[in-house]
DNA sequence: CTGTTAGCGCCTTCAG
DNA sequence: CTGAAGGCGCTAACAG
């Protein structure tokens, strides 16, 4: 390996002069310069990053913590992450928690350890005295995304469930719907439970019930929705409408109605939240609420970007905006 | 932030005995390691792993350098790298080239100047000189996946292309097509040319030509596929069937075919590689060479590790095997 | 403008 | 079994 010492030699300065020369840092004469820069080219020098960050105190790194990498989601945020955070010059260190609070845990004392300048992080549900132990207790600023501990870190960034919900219920509402159900996601993250409360509140608002036996699922495969809907037709065949919190849960259903011979829309009214983009050529094609999922990841890192850079003491939170997609499913006719 | 030397002044012992005691290294009196650990459970004392890997040379961290995490098939092999990974001890950095070259150079050297311990590349067609000049000089294993630089590497895990494009091949020759067009994906990755060249070895197997004509597409995107299958159908209406070479490329393939009210299968067949979990909810649904994509991240890992550990000399080339699913697009009934 | 000195936090000789 | 000393590669503070 080469080292700046090398370089320094090579160049006949010393070694701070050729740190200088490398990083741009004070004046120096234009001849210095560019001998240890040729110096540094001919010998192919590549400076160590790690010595680097141990002496400066900044990895330029950031953490990104989700419950599942492969889920599109989780995927097409990072996606937008990575990028932004490119831009602005820092790495992504990747974990996932597997959905696990102990998970997410270990996940983060892991990127502490490496000095990451910031987090990025979809929590699956640790509460505030366990990050305040963790993460606040070492000072770095963190953003959440799609999932948050309330009150916590240095912003957020979450979409517009509220709306998201409503829009659905609305649209099966007036579509003639008052028997409506619900396909709920993970009640520990945010998104799951946000969606479940718009959901009582977009109903309320019509004037109707939310029976407990409407709300099924509890977890964002498409197996949950399957098994949910199966237990809903069961339980009460009277439904005539279901909302599903995710594509997945959507698919799950769509699944169900298949082996139960249930035709949507005719027998049953379908609606998602999360567009994707082979929803147009399901069997029935789709209706869903559509957003921007990298622009969760690019927003949050802008915000964290923000805070490690300025170090801003006011907490931030961000709504990324979602829009309804009519197709089939909901009992539109192209 | 609390350092070693603390931990050993608590304890009131030296740092060399305190480092011994909380890594497990060297006999020593039960109640000095006692102590040790008790002060370092007492001062939550967390190690810097920065420093550590300055002085052992060794980070724990395997760089994962992919064309677009964002795509399915990346994210799941990322979830496989990772979770293998991670259990070997291993942590992720993660870098997109973007599927661009200079991005896949800029990804490596910056991977390496933080030390990686081993690299995870899924290529997009750096040639041989590039990747000596800036991984083999250094030393540090890689690993490649989905996408080679023929001959280098310390292993590859590719997926059997050739079975999988056979697979579709004679199943649609089997439907009595003999005018059959291929959409390519991009040619500089392995899976895209491997499968261009099985499409042409299992044609010739049938004694059915191959015409230029009926090769379209070129990227792995569901616009290449939509558009790729509009001037095929312009071209040449002669044909009677398409395999595509990805799941997006079919995606493309079905957009296109209701713009021309084209009917699948009965006036086109069409059957993919790569499938996809909501396949069988397409209308039609589709037929594909399905695979494990979360298997390709994890024996490469399974390489990586050996290679890391053992420093094993010979090159180990692994495939993952593929089978057909059929659905309605090819012309099979449900 | 440039060189010397010191140290980031840890681990690994080498003595005792 | 344990302590002291040195250094991984780099940069910041202080002189000159």
């Amino acid at each position: 390996m080469v080292t700046l010492a090398d370089v320094a030699k090579h160049a006949g300065v010393s070694a701070s002069t050729a740190s200088r020369a490398l990083n741009g840092r004070g004046e120096m004469f234009p001849e210095t310069r560019a001998a240890v820069l040729e110096a540094a080219d001919a010998l192919q020098f590549e400076p160590s990053l790690l010595a680097r960050s141990l002496r400066t105190r900044t990895t330029w790194t950031v953490g990104f913590v989700v419950p599942d990498v492969s889920s599109p989601f989780y995927a097409s945020a990072l996606k937008g992450a990575q990028t932004a955070l490119e831009e602005a010059g820092y790495r992504v260190m990747l974990m996932d928690s597997r959905q696990d609070p102990g998970g997410e845990l270990a996940a983060l004392r892991t990127l502490l350890n490496h000095q990451v300048d910031g987090l990025l992080l979809s929590t699956v549900g640790i509460n505030r005295k366990q990050f305040r132990a963790t993460v606040e207790r070492r000072g770095t600023p963190c953003v959440f995304f799609d999932s948050v501990v309330p009150r916590a870190g240095e912003g957020s960034v979450l979409l517009d469930n509220a709306a998201g919900i409503e829009h659905l219920v609305d649209h099966l509402v007036g579509h003639g719907h008052r028997r409506i159900a619900l396909l709920t996601g993970s009640l520990v993250e945010t998104s799951g439970h946000e969606r479940l409360d718009a959901f009582r509140a977009a109903m309320a608002r019509h004037g109707l019930d939310v029976l407990d036996a409407h709300l099924r699922g509890g977890r964002w495969s498409s197996d949950a929705g399957r098994e949910g809907t199966l237990e809903l037709l069961a339980a009460d065949p009277r439904v005539t409408a279901i909302v599903a919190s995710s594509v997945e849960l959507a698919l799950g259903c769509m699944f169900a109605c298949r082996e139960r011979s249930v035709r949507i829309p005719d027998d049953l009214a379908l609606a998602a939240f999360d567009d994707a983009y082979f929803a147009e050529l399901l069997d029935p094609s789709l209706t869903a609420v559509a957003y921007d999922p990298a622009e969760v990841g690019s927003a949050a890192t802008a915000l964290l970007v923000e805070a490690m850079q300025h170090g801003d003491a006011t907490r931030r939170e961000l709504k990324v905006s979602v829009n309804l997609v009519t197709r089939e499913s909901c009992g539109c006719t192209p």
